[in-house]
DNA sequence: TTGTATGCGTTATCAA
DNA sequence: TTGATAACGCATACAA
């Protein structure tokens, strides 16, 4: 007779046997107890107790065509947005039945297909994809997947099944807006990577210094390199260099607005008098820094927390009544736009 | 006749029908192409493209008692220097067959030991914890693993398969070393969460500043907080009241430096001529700051990529020689330590 | 180099 | 409520 070796660890059958059950009475007993008397249920659990048995997650999901995989994509694993989006999801699962697959698409819709495309084919219970700009091939394979699907970050009227988020175009639109209350006349924007959500920001913010008949193409300079203090610190040099009357800055992300920050300290420029700065997402090193920094505050872990709540609601067969959440953001005012004459 | 449904998709038998061949062939055809013939080769990747075959991973894995994923369990996915790793890690896998599978321990050894009990019931094909002090449990299960085991992030004399990383110890010491180089008298330590590494970047110090003649214990500040910038603004101040005659300080992370370098401007302190300041880790905004601050550098970036490196190569049948590579750090000397008088 | 028969551990299906 | 049996899709063991 042929013998293969296995895992070697104990299987259902160990269980069913140990207990003097079948096989489908030990999977029942473990997935919906209810199904199952008080009697076995007891003696099932002893049992697993004695065995130390774990189900074979690979087992499970080949004879279910179901795995308790979520598939979670992301586009940037450094950017501190995702990662507290990410901590909120893990957060959220503790210890719960489902196990995180995550895959970084660093911001190319075709990684992000070939994600989706291997994702899918494991039978997740779930996909959390960020953002609203999948190829038309991601999006038709996530409509058609037989699972939940939460796109995050982002809210908009066209969600594959439910959305978490807010609205980056009125975000920065609410940005554009505080600079010109303050009284900032030749208003600039910095704009790092240039990602579709930082394009809609900008689109808020010059609907803004529209709105205020302040808009300048010339004050709006965007790169397509990757984020980081010190490019926001090179970036304000050369926009001043470009206007010397520039007298404040909307910052695409946090990053290039500490950035401003340090460029302004080196070259002797006051802040918020001389240039008023404002960023976005409200990193925690926005309030602690000197002078502190406005920003447009965004809950990126009530965002993560909301996606798995959706899904489970949905798992459990309580659909949410809203497909898509919108969770907002706050302006957080602080010195860099306090001016003081 | 019974039937059930299934993942509704083409599987290696559709393949097989196609191509004319046996299952066998093509999963050899798939697998280790020089196994198969050139004709049949051609002749299944040919039906493979046609049908838009994807293997299905849990019933290979369910099969072989291997799947392709590899186990990553970190204890922070919002601390900058476990995103750099990890990115690493998703680089050198780029387009691999393998699949990451991510743990957060959130720096509770029980959680690790958890994750680590999930991931190996999966049959992964790697795994890569952080650091060094797993339960002893946890070491057990990861010694008796059937896969590659590398643990990132510090090295030691106790591998329990493969270790890349540095020495944490060392790099404190050398911290210390440069801030009594530097002529700085009263030399204090902030530290926050204080996680093992943590602990050894300040043993590390310590013996910098015994060294020195220089030790003083009240200069040590620590709590238990997990790291911010806010924090380090308001630690900086609490050691300086305790000791206005403070005249530098190391801190256990960039964080907390910059933190400290804010708390000093708001109190009208002088970096580096009043208070020397030391980070480590170097994170990109150290070099940019006003006045830029000096820090350990360490290089998490390639920390993953060697791992992977390792993991291929002994999943290769080439084992590494070196079990334990030692990646170093280097002192980044800038303005916060650099001082004028 | 290729194929046959069967097992991997679980769950869906049907029957009692 | 419980059980017998046949899938799920692939890879191992063995034979040719």
């Amino acid at each position: 007779m042929r013998k293969r070796k296995g895992a070697g660890r104990p299987t259902i059958s160990d269980v069913a046997a140990k207990a003097g059950v079948s096989t489908i009475t030990v999977s029942r007993a473990l997935r919906d107890p209810s199904k199952v008397s008080d009697h076995l249920r007891r003696k099932i659990n002893n049992a697993v107790r004695k065995l130390n048995y774990v189900p074979h997650s690979h087992a499970s999901a080949l004879a279910s065509t179901r795995s308790n995989i979520i598939g979670v994509i992301v586009p940037s694993l450094t950017n501190n947005v995702f990662a507290d989006t990410l901590r909120a999801i893990y957060d959220e699962l503790y210890q719960g039945a489902f196990q995180v697959q995550l895959g970084n698409s660093r911001y190319v819709a075709a990684d992000e297909e070939r994600l989706v495309r291997t994702f899918l084919s494991q039978g997740p219970s779930a996909m959390i994809v960020a953002g609203t700009d999948q190829t038309d091939a991601t999006r038709e394979l996530l409509l058609n997947a037989q699972c939940p699907v939460v796109q995050i970050m982002e809210v908009g009227d066209d969600p594959i099944d439910m959305m978490v988020g807010f609205s980056h175009f009125e975000g920065g639109k609410a940005a554009g807006m505080h600079l010109l209350k303050k009284g900032y006349k030749r208003i600039g924007f910095l704009g790092a990577r240039m990602d579709p959500r930082s394009h809609r920001r900008l689109e808020g913010f010059v609907e803004a210094m529209r709105l205020g008949g302040r808009y300048e193409p010339d004050l709006v300079m965007t790169t397509t390199a990757s984020s980081s203090v010190s490019l926001g610190s090179e970036l304000i040099g050369q926009l001043r260099k470009r206007d010397p009357d520039l007298d404040a800055i909307f910052c695409n992300n946090d990053d290039l607005a500490l950035g401003a920050l340090f460029g302004c300290q080196k070259a002797g420029i006051s802040v918020p008098d001389e240039l008023g700065i404002v960023g976005f997402n409200d990193l925690e090193m926005m309030a602690a820094s000197h002078p502190s920094l406005t920003s447009i505050r965004t809950d990126r872990y009530a965002i993560g927390k909301r996606a798995v709540e959706m899904i489970k609601a949905e798992l459990e067969g309580n659909p949410p009544e809203e497909k898509v959440v919108d969770l907002g953001f706050e302006l957080q005012e602080r010195e860099s736009t306090l001016r003081t004459r």
